[in-house]
DNA sequence: ACGGATAATATGTTGCAACAAAAAATCTCT
DNA sequence: AGAGATTTTTTGTTGCAACATATTATCCGT
């Protein structure tokens, strides 16, 4: 569940699809793709994606293509806006509440954990992910900046070695993910959640776990504002367009 | 996600694997009555899973199997024990663990919100579901009063209207029902349960959503050292065995 | 033009056979 | 007898065609 089998450095941000090189189950590498852009914001919510158009993208047959659409849809990474159609979701406000709510009780615990048992080069390893994400900003690479950022995250949350954990934390980012797209200018001048960052690394310093969490939790609650004030002027403008 | 299309009254405890009837998707009733099962702790654990034997078993051809199994192992219900074998995976210590973190955090979120927000008549319906917990015990019918357990917790969480929630705590709830298969005969003589489901109820009359809160993580509690015993005398019996 | 019915198209699900590979059973040699 | 190699069987994955039906496009009447 950790990584996708794709190059998280390089900045293939443009592909929004493109074939998957042979590996393992196939049904697991379009998995992993799909997610993987599902994080990048890729996607824009209502997108409808179908097999055989997700089997050709990918240069698979359409039951790898099947799983991988199956899996994200039981997980509710996308929905079904009818019996035949798969939709990347657009996010609703209970819809993003409840995420919230799931990601400030898990992610509490992940990040507090994690900071428990991190170890001494850590701050120095999220120092680097950190720089990743301000060149991203800079180059207005939006996408790049969603996958850092999780990257961000998720290196302290790996600590707490609870990989159960982790994979439900990943299906809640899959969630939000898609919302970015439509977010992307908005998104950088919020010079999103640089100041909660460097908080963690300087609790990661003085040995302060509790800090920590605290600094995600306020990350975690800028990200909702942000989406939030997103959500409410789709909304407005959605049923104009 | 809310149930399966089976009988949740009767005691259909015994058959572990029954034909289902035809109705809706194929792979989503496989997927269900799987679940079920793995709930009532119908499957011991080490128990190996084939895709045939479970079309077979299930009346429908390999791909809503594969679906099932798929999805099943997605979530972590069940696992590969090698490249071409998924098992009832064996509840480790560290596993046990990361789950009861994990419903310490969701559930108590869950049973709060839905403790704020339940109607009056909630505590009635519990005790009818207590009701039934019991009848069941006095049976010996443990899979029902499994079963009617997690009906008890359900019922609560339910109200918080958090339906993401919700699924991400059953599927927790399916990586522990498998260790109670063994655990048949001890488990009556524990009493699983029953003071904290009756402070539930308490605490609901007395509009304490927090109160709530408290027994369902006693209850919780009590389930892990409950599970806890079980695993470390089984690791123990493990080499002998 | 516009709305509703009708036809055409596209799509998900299911079942199945082929294939490669893993697991289990059998056999052999010491 | 026991351990290792070998054969046999079992198994998951994949690709694909058929089918029913949902979706989309077209057409017609007003």
């Amino acid at each position: 569940m950790e990584n996708s089998p794709y190059n998280h450095e390089a900045d293939n941000s443009e592909a929004e699809l493109m074939p998957l090189r042979k590996q393992g189950r196939l049904g697991d590498m379009a998995y992993d793709a799909m997610k993987e852009r599902l994080v990048r914001g890729a996607f824009e919510p209502g997108r409808k994606l179908t097999v055989r158009a997700i089997a050709e993208a990918l240069g698979v047959s359409s039951t790898p293509a099947r799983d991988a659409l199956n899996r994200l849809s039981a997980e509710g990474a996308l929905v079904y806006s009818g019996p035949k159609t798969v939709i990347v979701p657009y996010l609703t406000m209970p819809a993003l509440k409840e995420v919230v709510a799931m990601r400030l009780a898990l992610e509490g615990v992940a990040s507090e954990k994690g900071a428990a048992a991190a170890p001494s080069n850590l701050p120095d390893e999220l120092e680097r992910t950190q720089q990743k994400i301000n060149k991203a900003m800079e180059a207005q690479n939006f996408s790049d900046v969603l996958w850092h950022n999780k990257e961000f995250h998720f290196t302290v949350y790996r600590h707490a070695e609870m990989p159960y954990l982790l994979s439900t934390i990943e299906s809640l980012w899959l969630r939000t993910g898609p919302s970015f797209h439509d977010l992307y200018p908005e998104f950088a001048i919020r010079k999103y959640g640089v100041h909660n960052h460097e908080v963690v690394i300087e609790s990661l310093r003085d040995r302060d776990p509790e800090g920590v969490r605290r600094a995600f939790e306020n990350d975690i609650r800028d990200g909702y504002r942000g989406l939030k004030h997103a959500i409410a002027s789709r909304s407005k403008t959605a049923t104009a367009a």
